[in-house]
DNA sequence: TAAGCCGGCTAACGCCCGTTAGCAAACGGC
DNA sequence: GCCGTTTGCTAACGGGCGTTAGCCGGCTTA
């Protein structure tokens, strides 16, 4: 859990202003003066709360890394049957997708655009994230809990299904956050038949 | 099934490396010099057979978008048991994706570079299809052959862990597209439990 | 009231972008 | 052997890009 230190207001806002617009045209179609816009700023301003474009962009993704692995660390501390901690840990991915959709879909599609190094320790914390439930997959057949010829596939699989929801994901929709979790768990832990 | 004239082979040639780059760097941050060299030529050259940029994300969007139609249509046109339609549409969906995973990723992800009306269309398109799995499952569960609450909810989640394979497909791997379709229903259609 | 930072401006830098115009070599079919 | 098509080149266009330098008003704090 790299200790964020908390971003002076603007800075924030910049953020958040940028991340809506990374996820609605890409962070490469996305300019300075469209960002500046869109804050009511000139371009050459957003230089003095910021270093470069890439630096937003880096600070959202590893945000969000962290965002993940604390849930998924919450979720799976306490000594509990593995499909529970299982259906846990898909409550905690949902909770942080839907908390804030923007910076995950970013978080999603946009990694791509950073530049070495920063691409592939991203790449390295994704692979960290997808082994932890791998594992813990693996954890519930070893225990006569879950059934899948393949773990490293059902995770897959898994995480694929949970993380197209911030593509149709609306907050003012009927189910709740909390509701849609426990949906997709039972989706994809019980099947069609 | 809009009938795509068969484009000379340079033309075709520049559309498959074009295809290529975009999955790698993204449409917006690849540039017609980047293109062009990759095919040994100067940038200008390229408009000796392309009208432009866009014009090549337009034909992988939307020729990617007749196979999908065309794979579901075959799949369902045969009077089976429901459940076996659907088994029989994911095998199809799969072998689109790993046919040209690029150009398959390209549709995926690249689709929102189209201005208008293009994207509009292209949506339209998407959701048709999504809508095609959707009524097929509805019609399994009509049909006591499949079991969901919620169908379209069902038909989100089986389709982004099928979109999702384009991340991770090798075509040198040890299992065959196949096998891979097959593996993928099973799970989908059977769960964890 | 002075000092210092915070937040913003204007102007400009060098560079890369997609695209066009005009020209020329190579080649296939009549 | 001619003609049209295909394929490519060079040079340039207007414009947008990310970023920097230098400046300044206004707020906070001592």
């Amino acid at each position: 859990m790299s200790t964020t230190a908390p971003l002076r207001p603007r800075k924030a806002q910049i953020d958040r202003t940028a991340t809506a617009l990374f996820r609605a045209r890409g962070f490469a179609a996305t300019s300075m003066r469209e960002l500046a816009t869109a804050l009511g700023l000139e371009a050459g301003s957003l230089y003095s709360h910021i270093k470069s474009k890439e630096e937003i962009l880096h600070r959202v993704c590893f945000g969000l890394a962290d965002s993940f692995f604390a849930g998924f660390a919450a979720a799976t501390q306490e000594a509990a049957p593995v499909a529970a901690q299982l259906r846990q840990a898909i409550v905690a991915h949902v909770r942080v997708l839907t908390h804030d959709s923007a910076a995950s879909a970013v978080f999603l599609h946009e990694w791509r655009h950073l530049s070495e190094p920063a691409r592939s320790e991203f790449l390295a914390l994704r692979d960290r994230y997808e082994g932890a439930f791998r594992a813990l997959i693996a954890r519930g057949v070893a225990a006569g809990e879950l059934h899948t010829p393949d773990p490293a596939f059902a995770a897959l699989t898994l995480l694929a299904s949970l993380n197209w929801l911030p593509n149709w994901y609306r907050p003012e929709g009927k189910l709740s956050p909390d509701e849609i979790a426990h949906r997709l768990a039972e989706q994809l832990l019980s099947g069609l038949v």
